[in-house]
DNA sequence: CCAAGAATGGGTATCACTACCCATAGAGCG
DNA sequence: CGCTCTATGGGTAGTGATACCCATTCTTGG
């Protein structure tokens, strides 16, 4: 008897792809005939390879791979393939990440540090047409402002100055005076509600404004 | 027959932890008789308590837990129980942290993004007091120069500036005067070869000179 | 005991950052 | 067409950070 859904599994351990591979192709755990897992990757070209040849019903995404992943993968996927279902299941804890995933419309969001059997219990749902954010990423998400704006020009300036460039670095980096350079900055330092440079780092930092990776 | 070692698998995600149990106990993959896991933990404590209760061969040790992971659970391990061979098997990069393991003498080290092939190939040898270090991780490592060493002010200092305090903040924090509270800080940049506390948090994020937990 | 380092604190001068003020040019929208 | 927002640039003043100089006290190791 064949699988009823295939899925593409997206992340950069091992462990946890043979993991989830053995979860979903177990028959009666998740589905009663099993999932197909269809192909494994290991970065977001990969994944987005994959899922343009394949065009599974389901992809289970990981926020930290190399090569951008996180939210653009989504997009992306979005883009090529809009019947697949996208669950992240990442260990990622910034409120910043989470709830622009929330705002691209991902069906299914849980966390590593949770339990996996809530996941388990879930996919059904999400492979039907269902939406399920476990209570940890919620958590997390409430009392988070609203994701604040940030223009190209500051998201730019935001990234060197988290790189420890100093404020002529930046201007010769983008090519404008210093002066603007330090207008960018003022201006995210209002929006982000912070008075120094250490301070706006610290909250980048804390609030997973940006991607470390 | 019975397992000839005992195991504990410290991992704060289910999934990993399913997975090396899996392989643990399968006989012939590791070990012919399979490897016996006798406790499951997910945070710094529960290991500790875990340890010191069982007296394990093997610790397989995640860093990035809640509550206390790192570099203080091996040495603690280390003085509870001499004999337990420990296994860094995590997803940290920073060259910083990865160096004061192998100077507090981990029997392993390996990395979630490599091939867990190598982790379950290497066991076997750790387990008859062997030592072995993944090669990426040693690509982490070289090139990186010996720890600096910090004294006890210097990292207070430093995490109350990466927390984002201000210099007066910090020598009320410490009880002490805003000029002491300089000093310190020029001595954590001379020794970090930084030339601005933005170049300081930047430099100490991405070598991981902090537990950013 | 002496030397070295950690920790404490001060003086001074320069430079970067911060907070206000001001302006112009272009894009997008009702 | 005005309105708003982004991006560009300048002036000025105050505060904090940085790089030097100097000192004393205490502990630790040879």
């Amino acid at each position: 008897m064949a699988a009823r859904y295939t899925a593409i599994l997206a992340d950069d351990h091992d462990i946890v792809r043979d993991g989830l591979r053995a979860a979903m192709e177990k028959p009666g755990l998740i589905e009663t005939d099993g999932i197909q897992v269809i192909a494994e990757t290991a970065d977001g070209f990969e994944t987005l390879a994959a899922v343009k040849l394949h065009k599974p019903d389901l992809v289970v995404l990981d926020l930290t791979m190399p090569l951008s992943g996180g939210a653009e993968v989504l997009t992306d996927i979005r883009r090529w393939c809009p019947e697949t279902k996208v669950v992240v299941y990442s260990s990622v804890d910034a409120p910043g990440i989470l709830s622009m995933l929330i705002e691209a419309g991902v069906e299914g969001m849980f966390h590593k540090g949770g339990s996996n059997a809530l996941l388990y219990e879930k996919l059904p749902l999400i492979l039907r047409g269902g939406r399920f954010i476990a209570p940890e990423c919620l958590k997390l998400l409430e009392g988070h402002e609203g994701t604040v704006e940030l223009t190209p020009r500051e998201q730019q300036t935001l990234h060197m100055i988290l790189a420890g460039r100093t404020t002529q670095d930046i201007a010769d980096g983008l090519g404008i005076s210093p002066r603007t350079a330090e207008k960018h900055r003022a201006s995210l330092m209002t929006k982000l509600e912070v008075r120094s440079v250490t301070e706006l780092m610290a909250r980048a930092l804390r609030d997973g404004l940006i991607n470390p990776t």
